[in-house]
DNA sequence: AGCACGCCGACT
DNA sequence: GTCGGCGTGCTC
């Protein structure tokens, strides 16, 4: 008896595709398999195996059996969930849940070894290598072991004397240590990780919100959480998500002390070798503890027994490109599948999380008391309009009067102004003209450091002209608005003597740069940071007692959905920030509208208060998570086309109870990389079946060769 | 995603 | 007269 193979590829394919299982092959569900496809090859996972039934069409056959470590069933299933969730073909998920498998295997390593074969002329320098390479070793070590240089060993090699053996290096994944102690737990730790460590023990799917201020010691709690999933079976695994930048030795350190080995680290900038080594460790069960970016979610867990969400709020678990998706949300479902339990982690929860919480869906663990001596930083606003700065200033009175006192303390100050560059806007006095990309509707944003004016979405960037482009006049040119570059401009000339540091991702390029910037201000060689978000997680000064934000009002406007949600998170961890050791911080906020909920709730600390107001404005107005939201995003290089499509498009969408369709309109950057963008915004009330609707949708009007089409479930960013 | 087939410009 | 541009469509 045949079998028919369905055979999942990792091509944007709208299904599986079925193929002939040879006889004897003995295919099983998760095996990776190379097939016919058209005129090539290609690789793909089986998702499904049936008997042939007769008179279906003739299919081609699976070519071979790949030795690759199987796919996990439930990995296949989540990936197909993933799929549909997004409405996306289900190549693309697997495409992710591939990707450490395509990397080329690490180079095995050459050792040297005696052969016991004299050489034609011995000499003292033969003698002693041949007395050391007792044990295969790198001819590297063996020279250094006797003594002597690498062209010793090589003509022993030539002479038949040593031979080299290739070894490849089985990886280990040193298990953990689970008989190490944990931290002392203060009484409100406590009792989280023990809810937590029941929930896990107890097995099956399980959700929590571990909701604690900053410094309140989430790591510690849901450490032990960890410690208890790798303690209920000898295989559990356990995934840690983290946001790419909050992914530091510092935090691997953690895992190390606690558990004696390091864990599984995977992120963007893994080299492809170790990824595929990581890839085979947590397929084949030995990777037990992986801490990695949003990306990890798709690795292939045999036995997963916990995930960990840190800083569930964090926008950056959002993918905007190619295959969109909300790492957050897939790691929930994805705990479903697996029957695990899952732990969302923040000190500012997004307000989805709280609300979960709220309905009871998951179990709400908060940490109250800080761990440790520290106070919380005391929050004022202030009002712009009451004090504003010198014209041509961006730094008002009574923010300069405390980064003073500050200074003269010999402590330190962050400034935060999520702005790169020096102005975010260049304009002629001469002739209003704006100084624009040239395919984009974006500002170009001056950079004093470099000279020039930079377009921040499509890279373009120009020296700055000494002339208006459009008019022609002289020296015309005038700088709008600050970034960081000029708030820096600004504290050298208030404070002369102070050390001054930026950082952004224009002054901090990797890992090591920020690393080294951290390790300054840890050891209060910077009287003052001015900083964009970059800094605004995860690190702990001792020495910083002052927190500044430029423009509290920068996230209020733009009529986005999270907008008022973002600030208060931002806000919240930027005061955070300051105070975290024994000295009392405090922080200053800068607005023009002190009386806009938002702030008024920042300045009270009082997360409720901002929460009431926020849910009542979202359940009134159906948004989420009260409704759902998707967008539709077309984008094509010809205009006339784009525009006849999205009318098509538009006429062509179901009518359906309780869904709302805006648009289309241009998107607020109508033009990136010389493609023009129209956008439509869904809402849907919570009952409707939003991705089944805009699937439907999609189907009814193809889209010419030229123009993309992609469905954003639940957008984040409405640009 | 590849890769082939298919109709319009500058070249040995 | 061809080589070749990438637009459009298909792959079990």
């Amino acid at each position: 008896m045949t079998r028919i193979a369905s055979v999942l590829l990792p091509l944007p394919l709208p299904e599986a595709f079925d193929y002939d299982e040879p006889e004897g092959m003995g295919l099983a569900v998760g095996d990776h398999v190379a097939v016919p496809l058209g005129p090539r090859t290609a690789r793909g996972v089986v998702t499904a195996l049936r008997a042939a039934a007769g008179g279906n069409r003739p299919l081609k056959p699976v070519l071979e059996r790949l030795d690759d470590p199987a796919m996990p069933e439930t990995t296949l299933r989540f990936v197909e969930w993933a799929a549909r969730y997004s409405v996306d073909p289900p190549g693309l998920p697997l495409a992710m849940a591939l990707r450490g498998l395509r990397a080329p295997k690490p180079k095995p390593i050459k050792l040297v070894v005696a052969t016991g074969q004299a050489p034609g002329r011995m000499t003292p320098a033969r003698d002693k290598v041949l007395a050391a390479a007792l044990t295969p070793m790198t001819a590297v070590a063996l020279a250094e072991a006797a003594g002597v240089s690498a062209g010793v060993i090589k003509g022993l090699i030539d002479e038949g004397s040593l031979e080299i053996r290739l070894h490849t290096v089985e990886t280990e994944f040193a298990p953990p240590d689970l008989t190490l102690p944990g931290p002392t737990l203060n009484a409100s730790q406590k009792a989280a990780a023990g809810v937590l460590t029941g929930m896990v023990a107890q097995g099956g799917f399980q959700a929590a919100l571990l909701d604690g201020v900053t410094g309140s010691g989430k790591t510690e709690v849901y450490l032990e959480a960890v410690a208890a999933a790798l303690a209920a079976d000898p295989g559990a695994q356990v995934l840690v998500l983290l946001p790419e930048i909050a992914l530091t030795q510092a935090v691997l350190a953690r895992f190390e002390d606690r558990f004696g080995a390091a864990p599984a680290e995977w992120h963007s900038a893994v080299p492809p070798p170790r990824r595929r080594q990581i890839w085979e460790g947590v397929a084949t069960g030995r990777a037990r503890i992986v801490i990695g970016a949003r990306s990890a979610l798709f690795l292939p867990f045999r036995s997963l027994r916990l995930i960990v969400v840190d800083e569930e709020h964090d926008g950056s678990y959002k993918q905007e490109e190619g295959f969109i998706y909300q790492a957050r949300d897939l790691a929930v479902a994805r705990a479903s599948l697996e029957k695990c339990a899952v732990v969302l982690a923040s000190a500012t929860p997004s307000l989805e999380s709280l609300w979960n919480a709220e309905q009871g869906r998951y179990r709400w663990l908060k940490l109250a008391a800080r761990h440790g001596a520290a106070e919380l930083p005391d929050v004022q606003l202030i009002d712009m309009r009451q004090t504003p700065p010198e014209t041509g200033r961006w730094l008002s009175p009574p923010l300069i009067e405390a980064m003073k006192e500050t200074y003269g303390r010999s402590e330190q100050t962050l400034l935060f102004l999520n702005r790169r560059g020096y102005a975010p806007l260049v304009l002629c006095r001469a002739c209003g003209e704006r100084m624009k990309s040239p395919d984009s509707d974006s500002w170009l944003v001056e950079h004093r450091y470099t000279g020039r004016l930079v377009c921040h979405l499509t890279g373009f960037s120009m020296p700055r002209p000494d002339r208006c482009p459009h008019c022609g006049a002289k020296d015309s040119l005038v700088s709008i608005g600050p970034g960081v570059e000029r708030i820096e401009e600004e504290v050298r000339f208030l404070f002369p003597e102070a050390r001054v540091a930026v950082f952004s991702s224009d002054t901090i390029f990797d890992a090591e740069g920020a690393r080294t910037l951290i390790q300054a201000m840890t050891d209060g060689e910077i009287d003052v940071l001015v900083a964009t978000q970059a800094a605004a997680k995860g690190h702990d000064f001792p020495l910083l007692t002052l927190v500044g934000v430029v423009d509290a009002d920068l996230g209020l406007r733009g009529g986005d959905l999270r907008a008022g949600e973002r600030t208060f998170q931002l806000l919240a961890q930027a005061s955070g920030r300051a105070g975290r050791r024994e000295r009392p911080g405090r922080a200053l906020l800068q607005t023009y509208s002190p009386d806009h909920p938002v702030m008024e709730a920042l300045a009270a600390q009082d997360r409720d208060a901002f929460l009431a107001a926020e849910m009542a404005g979202r359940e009134m107005a159906g948004l989420p998570p009260f409704g759902r939201l998707a967008a539709i995003i077309c984008s094509g290089p010809d205009p006339e086309i784009l525009e006849t499509y999205v009318r098509a498009l538009a006429a062509a969408a179901p009518n359906t109870d309780g869904v709302d369709i805006f648009g289309p309109a241009d998107a607020p950057l109508g033009l990136v990389r010389g493609r023009r963008r129209k956008r439509f915004l869904i809402r849907a009330d919570r009952k409707v079946d939003l991705q089944g609707f805009m699937a439907a949708w999609r189907a009814r009007a193809r889209p010419p060769g030229s123009v993309r089409v992609a469905i954003d479930i639940d957008p984040y960013s409405f640009l």
